[in-house]
DNA sequence: CATGAATGAGTGTTCATTCAT
DNA sequence: GATGAATGAACACTCATTCAT
């Protein structure tokens, strides 16, 4: 629960972290064994406590990385413009390729928050809180730009938008048919224009949203 | 004249499955411990193992069970109208309202499907493929219509709607703000209409679209 | 530990010890579960216990019954003839077909000994004491003849002779080679005779060894 | 510098499986708990597990010892004499001597046989498969001199013997009249020239018969 | 600085037995 | 008289963690 990391050979710290992701991502944390996440780390688990205080500790450390590594992939992908909504379409590409391509660490995030433990929830909640502050950000300027409807509820487009993209890695295989760049770009479509015809629209369709999209009422 | 009070068999079973259900939802099925579920059953674990056979075993009943309940809920949800985007729209809210109020089989089908043990996940996956099925139907007629925009992967949108309104789950918390059914309305517009203003809807999208969205070769 | 059995429906207390006698043989005593017993005997476990009181009751009535069916089969197989060496014979020849082929009873009575209950084994103890008394008497009845040598112990005798005939029950299978009256009559003239200097043996006793130990066809 | 007084890794795997022969001698493997071989062996289950997997390992390792102990010991024996008779004869006195003052693993691998689990019987009837060729070289030996008698099945032989020496292990208590020597060597006279016809007997054998066979002081 | 043998609380599960029907 | 659902103590075994070296 500790910070117990030692300054000097990150490098066996980084190989916890990568073989733990890779077991929590395939198992989940409580179905791991830290002899597993050590010989996968080629150690032995008096040594993997060694540096990570307790198996918590590893949970919280991957989930804090999974936090920087996002906001870093995101922050990367969408420096190639400056279009808020064409950065909307860039930053979609950038997480779903880190969820599905580069590193465990933000699935882990995603889907095993459950395990944290008590203590620990709030830390990483604050962080996470970051990363959603970061996409908020990114929502806003493109709502900005006028373009998009008006009346959308910040949060809840931001749920809609992430829940729709994140599920992506519940049921992507590496190697059939799209890439994650296909499919977040495919996302990013259907979240922009919708599926339905423009024809079919019906009048009142603003009076709808108006309606509904409006936060209705505060708990 | 007997069929009174007595605790029958089947509602032990019950009793089990709901126990397990919530703190398999809370906690994750590996972290629940059997004694866990019979104490919140109201009963020992032993009783327990004469009803299911193994912890296992409850797992794949409480899956099982959240597929026939989702079934129900959206058959029963959609009942009231026979146009078919209408029904979209009736199926999403039962849906969510079951994933949120009522029940938490279909929690852990969609949430702990990893905890599944080897045997028993294909006989689980062709039930939850019957679910999806279920939707490709719902979202074929509605196609079918019309009045939605050609060229969409069937699939792949039904994975974008069902990602977005099952993540809904992650974050909801009862009482604060909005009714699942609420958001499922909400979320219904966002997939029907999108996000971004019609003006702004660049000439060249559909061109886009038919690039993008045409399932694009490999394997 | 007590003698539960009610009197009527003994078919069913016969069955319930025909059973526990073959799995007790098969797994052992601690090995063989009530519901295995039970399900053998084509009935519930419930039902088991409602004629022999508890698990350990159902062995101490197999050893009893062992002892009873040796004793019988014994006095039966020497009746043919008043000749007391002869008898020992045909004593042996009993004892080892009623341990290979008749029943499992005194299988379980001579290699599960240990697994009786402290308070039963003296009760046991004593029925087997009346067994090996009864062979202690024919070995007597062989010796006064003046045919044997004098000199002998006859409680070594009697164990070396019923070690060498029980332990037969380890290795012997059904249908391999020789059947048990063939392998009794040959320890038989081993006990005898002995395996040494055939220049010594009576005449008549060589033509006997050329008939019972040269291997007798079968497979 | 370092050798003395540790309590090094192959004194605790020692001691478990002398805890646990004892253990298996006295109830039978099925009947023996873990937890009653760990704390005989002065240690925790856990403990136990951490060097032998698994309850069976433990079995399976003992009985390997079993036959190892018994070649050694019977090897040592043996290698007073050359003649193959007197070895027959100081081999069974080693064999018993083991039996019953030395070690349980060799009484467990000849009464537990049946609590092998399914996948280890083949290697340790491989093992005791080596032991009993070891016996039959013996005998063949001793058959050479031309002292035995022709005609003799050596596989019966053996069972013959090793039965009846082997079944003194369930009778024989320690310091109750004959060491395990006199037993093995009253036997070793009944096996080789029977228990009757004194008058054929060559003249020198009959003085051993009163030094061995008569009851050498009660307890 | 790093290890790996050892721990003991806790896990899923079994099973002889009970008892209401 | 006979059942079978229910029990709970006990089972073999696991595993995060510790600590002497």
């Amino acid at each position: 629960m500790t910070n117990a990391q030692v300054p000097s050979s990150e490098a066996a710290d980084e190989r916890i972290l990568v073989a733990a992701g890779k077991l929590f991502r395939e198992k989940g944390f409580a179905a791991t064994t830290v002899r597993e996440i050590a010989q996968a780390a080629s150690m032995l688990p008096g040594s993997l406590h060694y540096r990570y205080a307790s198996k918590d500790d590893v949970l919280v450390a991957l989930m804090e990385r999974g936090v920087r590594r996002a906001i870093a992939a995101v922050t990367k992908g969408i420096a190639a413009t400056r279009d808020p909504v064409e950065r909307l379409k860039l930053g979609l590409r950038a997480h779903l390729e880190l969820l599905c391509q580069g590193d465990d660490s933000l699935y882990v995030l995603l889907y095993d928050f459950r395990s944290l433990p008590e203590g620990a929830r709030e830390g990483v909640e604050r962080s996470r809180g970051r990363y959603e502050a970061f996409w908020d950000g990114m929502l806003y300027e493109a709502w900005g730009t006028g373009r998009s409807r008006s009346a959308l509820d910040l949060d809840l487009v931001r749920q809609f938008g992430m829940g729709a993209i994140n599920w992506v890695a519940t049921w992507y295989r590496p190697g059939s048919g799209r890439t994650p760049a296909q499919i977040a770009d495919a996302f990013w479509t259907y979240l922009a224009f919708g599926l339905m015809g423009e024809a079919s629209r019906p009048a009142d369709v603003e009076s709808q949203f108006q309606e509904l999209l409006t936060k209705s009422g505060e708990e």
